[in-house]
DNA sequence: CGGCATCCTCGTTGATACTG
DNA sequence: CAGTATCAACGAGGATGCCG
């Protein structure tokens, strides 16, 4: 586990677990690792970049290493040239399955209102 | 809105929705606020903050606004003397309930598996 | 192919002190 | 009571370049 989520854990859990889940899940391009893996099972490191927009390596590296230590996915390693290496959910990763369809949901209804509340206050930008 | 919120709307609906409700619930206390408020309906200032184990003023205010801002909450200031300012939630906020609630129970239920495998690496630590 | 090292920028959190 | 002003510290995110 992170050292961050270590913390959120000690310092939040008895007031509102909640931070813990935002805690582990909050990275940028978290969530969509998180679907995107649960969509297609199995990932390479490139595929993933390649769904995900390309995020820099550095920093999908860092959410994928992060995920790891969080216990949500596995990496696997196969000894050879060129390398390739897999990345999966872990059965706390496809625990979280249900949580991250939750955000989607009620984000794309945010999303949605949203827009339509700008579109009536700027009926012209259109 | 935010323009925070609102830059992640732009650059994240498309790929995935749960990064904005991960913009809008994110922050420090946010779900803590929500929390509350949907416990007891209407909380002054003061209330809020003891029941949060005391932000500083200056970091609970900044996640009201921010909640404001994106149509969670609402605020009403009494002119008097004291003042008198009274938060709630708005029909937005509401509608945030069970996913707060969602990451609420995934939070806890990771917290505990994390403690207890925290416990088996190091027995003597208790 | 799948990284790591380095550097930089920005936002967020928070302490402290003061105010209408 | 319910804030605001100021300042400091920190970490996340990202650009760029190199490597086995």
């Amino acid at each position: 586990m992170r050292e961050k989520t270590e913390r959120v854990i000690r310092e939040w859990t008895d007031t509102c677990d909640a931070e813990v889940s935002i805690a582990v899940l909050g990275g940028a391009w978290k969530p969509s690792i998180l679907k995107a893996l649960a969509e297609h099972g199995v990932l390479r490191f490139g595929e993933l970049g390649r769904l995900l927009d390309n995020p820099t390596a550095r920093v999908l590296t860092r959410q994928l290493r992060e995920l790891e230590q969080d216990g949500l996915v596995t990496r696997t390693v196969y000894q050879q040239v060129p390398p390739k290496v897999e990345y999966r959910l872990s059965e706390l990763g496809e625990s979280a399955g249900p949580l991250v369809e939750a955000l989607t949901r009620w984000g794309g209804h945010y999303a949605g209102l949203q827009r339509a509340t700008a579109a009536v206050a700027a009926p012209t930008a259109g």
